[in-house]
DNA sequence: AAGTGGTCTAGACCACGGC
DNA sequence: CCGTGGTCTAGACCACTTC
């Protein structure tokens, strides 16, 4: 602890935790000292350490649990999405993307799926090609693996291509919304993600059961037919310390 | 404010504020109270006030400038980063990916780069496919945009296939090292690129510039040869406020 | 000089977990 | 019951910006 240096106490305790917990002095899953200790070894008030601490948990390096404890995160399992879980192929066995994810890597998938129809606002008009007000199907879904929820998405469709189709039931088939599409002679040609990552907003931050310090990494998706009209549109919302994405392609 | 709902004090008023803020009443830019008229307001300490604060400055929603006050963040520009950046008809006409934006978007670029050589550890060794301990050129770069930071650039390369090259020198001339490798007989076969975001390190918020409440969005890529021969890692770390990244592919 | 956010203290009481 | 983190107070002084 240097008081002359300028450097703020708080700033120099997390600086000295974070340099231990690097070290491996403070290993993955090891209780820090209590913030009472702190207090005597640094020999600051508790609010500073408080404070110290409540910036290594916005790094997302440590979770404080009450009653017990703070601890040092461990590394999360990362899953990888592959853009080849959109193929075809991965459409004729399987459910939809999540599924055919879910089947892979052998964890139990769930989803639940609230459909309705708006206006679409000015955003949506734009990707989707369309004219602002025009109404559009939505499926807003939230996807579970093993109970834990891992995925937001919200799925729009201009309604015309939807109407009298299971596109606008809960359960639309071996295959998905995709599948439904190409039957009704509207083929995929190619797809458009976007990715992007922020910080949570306190309702992500709970229904994704997201720690402290994880952001999220969002993904729109546009789906078009051959002839480049816009097909369907998908905003995702993933935790970004479970996921990566990965994507492929050939050189030129 | 609620006393007797058991949400605590400072999450009611950053909750309150938060409100006001997306419902427009404090419009980007704007200055919101300063805190000693929030205590007022809300009739509650001051170090309640700031934990308030601090809880929106985590989110990324609101700035506080000592000595002037507390505003809320206005949206920042985006740049859409493609993957067509990497085709080989930009390299003809450009230095490498970054500068072949840079000339498309209209702002000046600059780059500093440092060489340096070392053993592969455990993950390096694994993307390129060679044995640990393996010698490899690193190209260390930190890229800016009108003198600002945009973009951190770790690109590493087995030295066997970059000994007596210019890919070792500062300058790796027309179209960047890619360009080198294909002259060299190494012709790029396809790309793997595989995103993923976290909170930045002190470090790295500082040389990012960053925000409080920004993540980075890291990227590595690997591109192969058509022989299926990895021939460089790039781990790259961009502000996730600045950047989006767009894939495009066509269906199966 | 006045007002702002940044830091820090020395307490207090609470809710929760584990013994 | 005791120790833990979570919340909150009422101040204090500082560094900085603006006028």
């Amino acid at each position: 602890m240097d008081r002359s240096s300028g450097v703020p106490a708080f700033r120099q305790v997390a600086a000295d935790l974070r340099e231990r917990i690097v070290a491996g002095e403070y290993e993955p899953g090891a209780r820090l000292p209590s913030e009472r200790e702190l207090v005597d070894n640094y020999g600051v008030s508790r609010p500073t350490i408080r404070d110290a601490i409540d910036l290594l948990r916005a790094e997302g390096r440590v979770d404080a649990v009450r009653g017990v404890g703070v601890f040092v995160r461990p590394p999360t399992q990362i899953e990888r999405l592959a853009r080849s879980r959109l193929s075809r192929a991965a459409r004729a066995e399987n459910k939809g993307a999540f599924m055919a994810d879910a089947a892979a890597k052998g964890f139990t998938p769930s989803s639940s799926v609230k459909i309705r129809f708006e206006p679409a606002d000015e955003r949506v008009a734009g990707l989707l090609g369309i004219e602002p007000g025009t109404e559009v199907t939505v499926r807003d879904r939230v996807m579970r693996a093993n109970g834990l929820v891992v995925q937001l998405a919200v799925s729009r469709l201009p309604r015309e291509l939807t109407r009298g189709t299971v596109i606008e039931e809960v359960d639309t088939g071996p295959g998905g919304a995709y599948a439904r599409l190409e039957e009704a002679g509207h083929a995929i040609g190619h797809y458009v993600e976007d990715v992007g990552s922020r910080m949570p907003s306190p309702e992500e931050a709970s229904t994704l059961q997201l720690a402290e310090g994880v952001p999220v990494i969002t993904v729109t998706r546009i789906a078009y037919r051959q002839d480049g009209l816009p097909l369907e549109m998908n905003d995702m919302t993933l935790p970004a310390d479970r996921y990566r994405l990965t994507y492929e392609w050939a050189a030129e």
